[in-house]
DNA sequence: TATGAATGAGTCTTCATTCAT
DNA sequence: TATGAATGAAGACTCATTCAT
């Protein structure tokens, strides 16, 4: 990766956090980037790819926190694991959670960004495989609520999201990692099998996919 | 409100959720509005406006549905309420839900798209006067656990949004008004106060502001 | 002369002073006369037609005043009254005295504006046969100096115009009445045959910042 | 300078002249100059900076003569000299004549256009300097009529100014050359003090229509 | 007379992208 | 690798003007 490279991804990610994709225009980069229009091209193939390169690149790095976390050992560890990584990557990173937070999902409009676009793809498929399984596989062995797959990552992971998104545009002043306390917490409550109100289980245990 | 205008907001809804606001093209909401570029201009000052008047819309239809929650009896009955109805919402107008999930926040550079920025900050601040009032108020009457009132509404309506989110775009197939039952269910659990495990109390009683 | 009307040309010739007949739209006239859309054109055929009325208005008043100048009875005198009546007209009239000198000639493209136009031609043509009438009779009574008769208006009006041009566009700050003695002086100065009169050198001594 | 912004400016002038800064569209002077529209705003910012940009080259060179003259010895040809030769630069070079006589003076509206605006504020100050100061010197020295030094550019240049500018606008038909002779001996007797001469009675009776 | 909705051609300007040097 | 001139399609927005009520 050479330097011109950097200061490139560099650039844009600034341009890109501070005014969106749509709104950023090459001109932009390539001016913070102290670099020529040719130049630019040279090393990547377009603003599509550029951004598309980014948002691979920060969802790989928040992957990493994540699929980390699994290898606690009991299952409310990991529950709090997981959300407390979450908020200590969007608090150590916060150019590229807001990145891949107000950006939309890059797709593979052109040729050649196809082979990011599926790298993209791979990695949340394999993001979802490794943190959807685990849940899973908690779930099966009674470990956890019984809940539709689909549900574990919103309910775990939705409240710290929801923060981190009024967080990263201003709204919030509360620290991510101060949050990062209660809501792991709360992660974990909503998850528990329980010695809670019978109604509640009941009403948990009816309907899963 | 007239006919024209009502025709081409439909118009600019429709566009905006399939393309995006910045993807879309005022050429494009004149033709599907059948309407003349002058004609809509004449009704509305901007793209920007345009999209904030909608913005505007959407996030009253939403505030209505949710303040109407709080008129619900028993605090559990409240919050699984809030989440029901947020996912009921969602589900019932999924073209308003697309919008307002995937556009960004209406900025008022413009001078008179000002007056409905003004409008939209008001209208988020007394939803968000009575909700998280509401939650102040029940916990300091210990109906639910303590936490920073900013965090209340990440807790409930976190999970609910991020399931909405994926639901819009695609990538859930589960219906939203099915995901109610579990995600409010889950709301209510991590807000209730417990009979639980102590060391959970314990943990959450630390902090809040 | 309506009332509407009045007040259409008032904000009229107020827009055109500020901004230029060109960057003047029918919109900021309109708003600025309060009047709606339909009446302004009700009242008048066009902005251009509405530039030319008040283009002749301005010519005529400024004619009336050279024309009256005429009347002096020593050619002196008239000439003297020709440049300090330029100038007193421009200071009374700074507004008038900015559209006539910053606007270009009105152009009849327009059928119906040909009227207006014609009748600007007309008065035009009637003011340079009045004076440079007298200039040239004089002329050949020996009264003053031999000059194409092209040249009678340049020499005698052409600095006052000069001063008037910095006046109105704010360059000048000495009040054109002020500046009238010296103008008329030398406008007589450069006419006169041969022997100069002390009187005159006795003004011209007189006043000098 | 390379070729294109030449032939840019070459194809503004020409169509400045012709119909006017206003009037003129970006795409006539395009298709005048052979340049695409990228091109175009590659290399100057806007048609307002294309415009300032003609301004200043036209000055400079009209004050570039203006200031030679000031090197004659004595005041009369100094004063002699200015007229002729505003007259001659005007017969010489009459699209920029028309061009600086027609325009309205540039203003820094937008950012990047300043820079041309300051330097055209400068040319001007830098000429008033020069000149002005000739004629306070002239004055203090007791060689010239004494005025107000605001004056001496009006009564030496407004005549030849006035002429120029119904020259361009094709209302006279004597040429400018023709008329630098009457009309700086006219300048001259405006400001000699007193006994007037007999070369420029002379002078002055020889040629006139 | 007055109103303001409707029209649509026309203009400026931006921008991603290419390519010769 | 680097540069920056060149391209031209596309988009937002303005504005004079008309016309039904």
């Amino acid at each position: 990766m050479s330097d011109t490279e950097d200061r490139i991804l560099a650039a844009a990610l600034s341009c890109f956090t501070e005014l969106g994709v749509e709104a950023t225009s090459i001109a932009m980069i390539r001016e913070r980037a102290a670099v020529s229009t040719g130049s630019l091209y040279h090393h990547f193939e377009n603003k599509e790819g550029l951004a598309a390169a980014l948002y691979l690149r920060g969802v790989q790095s928040f992957h990493k926190v994540q699929v980390s976390a699994l290898e606690q050992g009991r299952p409310q560890s990991v529950v709090e694991a997981l959300v407390s990584g979450h908020l200590r990557w969007v608090e150590v990173n916060p150019a590229w959670a807001r990145f891949l937070l107000e950006s939309p999902r890059p797709e593979a409009s052109n040729e050649r960004v196809k082979a990011v676009a599926a790298a993209l793809r791979e990695a949340n498929r394999a993001y979802a495989a490794s943190v959807v399984g685990w849940f899973a596989a908690q779930r099966d062995a009674g470990e956890i609520r019984k809940l539709p797959s689909e549900l574990y990552l919103p309910v775990v992971l939705g409240p710290a999201q929801e923060f981190a998104r009024h967080w990263v545009s201003g709204r919030f002043r509360m620290s991510p990692t101060a949050a990062a306390v209660e809501l792991s917490a709360s992660a974990w409550r909503s998850l528990q099998t329980c010695e809670v109100g019978d109604d509640i289980v009941g009403t948990a245990g009816r309907s899963f996919s």
